[in-house]
This record gives C-alpha cells, structure tokens and sequence, in this order.
DNA sequence: TATTGTTATACTCTATAACTATA
DNA sequence: TATAGTTATAGAGTATAACAATA
C-alpha cells in the first residue's frame, strides 16, 4: 500500500523526539544550530559567515543571527578578515571550545546510552545513509532555485 | 577517533536541510507538525488529543495547539466524547483528508526524486532503522522524569 | 552590479505555568 | 486529588525583505 519513501518521510518527521531529547540532555548552554554553527566554526578554522549558512544550509540571514549569539555569549570572536573588508572571519574562543567539548561529550553519552542495543557497524551504517539522504537532498533542493534559469 | 554515536548524531542535526526542503515541497497549507497530527487522526480515526500529544511525544498543550488550528482550518472537527466530558474526539474533515492526501502525494513525490538513486530496499532499510532509533530514544526520554522517583 | 553581512518582521514549533471543567 | 484540555507567555529556528558597506 504504502511506498517506501512514504514510510522514510514519515520516520523523519517522527525524528523530532530523538533531536529533542539529544537537545534537552546535552546541549545546556547551546541551542541545536548554535551547536551545529559552533562546531563547524571549531572545525573549519577561520570561517566567514556565509561559509557557515552554507555547511548548515540555512540564510544567510540565520547564520548571521546564530553567529552574533555565539559572539555575545563569548563562545566566537570576529577577526577582520584582511582578503575582504566586507567580511569577518570567525574563531571560537577558549570558553567557546570548552562548551563545545562538553556538549559533545553529553550528546555522545545519551546517544552511547541510548543506543545500547546497537552495535557499532548498525550506528555507523545509519549515519552514512543518513548523509547520503542529506547530500541527496540537497542536490535536489539546490535545483528549484535555478530553474528559472532553465525552463 | 571520534565515536559512531557521534557521527550519528552530527548527521541527525544535519538532517534539518532534508525536512526543510520536504516541508517546502510538499507541506504547503500544513506546518510540518500540523502534518504529522492531521495524519495520526486520519490514521487512528477519533482520536483524542492527549493520544495526538502521544504520538507525536510532544506537550499536551503543544497538541492542543496544533489541532485547534487544524479546526480553525476546517481539516478537524470536534465531536462531544460521550465516556468522558472532558475529552473531545477528532476527526479529519473531508477538506481535511483532501490537503493530507494532496501534501501526501507531493510528499511522496519528492522523496521519490531525491531518492532516485537508492533501491527500495535500501530506503525500506533507513525507514525501519530510524523507527527503531525514535524508539530507543523515546525509552531513555522517558525516564528522566521518573528518576524523581528513583534516586 | 554583485556580494557580504546585518537587522526587522513574521511564522512555526516547542515548553512551562496557570487555569477550567470533569472524574 | 488527578486528569483532559486550553490559553498565555517565552524562546529557538527559520525565511523574506530592506539595508549598508565593499568588491
């Protein structure tokens, strides 16, 4: 009766409960896209902005917002990025890199328990297939935009 | 170096680019919620709305909130549940199976297309396995509310 | 002209708390 | 007392549009 991408969509917006609860056990100081923004800030290196937006595939316009809460609460500072004078490059600060090790600590430990009746291949397996779900997404979700292009 | 959990879980925040773009497509006179409730008194028939609130592991209130726009919208109706006074049974309205069935087949349709290159199997495969994730996590969410007990 | 970024506004989803009505 | 439900308030996440500064 149902097709399979049926049941895959459904899943996924069934999937707030688990975001929720990572969220409410793991990321005290640290909103889920705060965390997600302070974690490709620490890993990128110096990022602009919209080197954020894009790695969260969000406005530019969010990015910017999440970016000035997470320099408000000290967690990034903002260095003039010399290349472009329109631009800031981003760092996380010291206090910045402790939150983020700490979240990350938490979010592993509630996934780790909660997740007890997974072997590790199984979890490993889901998170591939779940990047593959979002790169295929997002080629299709890049299109629309340009089809006024095509036509 | 970093644990499997951990690249599950980066994946599952990452995940919000995929329900963007599905809500986009597909969900145009229904919140993604407002989705997901309609869809659970479709499927359950008359319902109550602590049971919405269930399913969907969200606040009582939160439920209540999505089914009186759902009635304010005419895809709900309310009817008296004669067991109980407090209660009251929903049911979709015509109009309201209508806007399900028509998100439904968008839906469908562009989960279809982002997945042209996955079989059947493999999308059956990711479906069942982030079930039985929601699962393990709605049983480690509900129990820090009765650790008060506990301790 | 196009791009980088910010700000204002608005909408959705969520939770907590206070409240009403019924069990 | 406890439960079903509603409403008010608040906070996070998101998008669009208008804007400033620089390329």
């Amino acid at each position: 009766m149902s097709a399979p991408s049926e049941d895959l969509v459904i899943a996924l917006y069934r999937l707030g409960l688990v975001q929720r609860s990572i969220a409410r056990h793991a990321l005290a100081e640290l909103g889920s896209q705060g965390f997600t923004a302070l974690a490709v800030i620490q890993r990128e290196g110096h990022v602009r902005v919209s080197e954020v937006a894009d790695q969260l595939s969000v406005d530019l316009s969010v990015a910017s917002r999440q970016v000035a809460a997470l320099v408000l609460a000290g967690y990034v500072e903002r260095e003039p990025d010399p290349d472009d004078r329109r631009a800031t490059r981003l760092r996380p600060t010291e206090s910045g890199t402790r939150v983020l090790t700490d979240s990350h600590r938490r979010m592993v430990a509630t996934a780790t328990s909660a997740l007890s009746g997974w072997s590790d291949e199984e979890i490993a397996g889901l998170a591939s297939q779940l990047e593959r779900l979002r790169e295929d997404f997002a080629t299709v979700a890049s299109l629309p935009t340009r089809q006024e292009h095509a036509a």
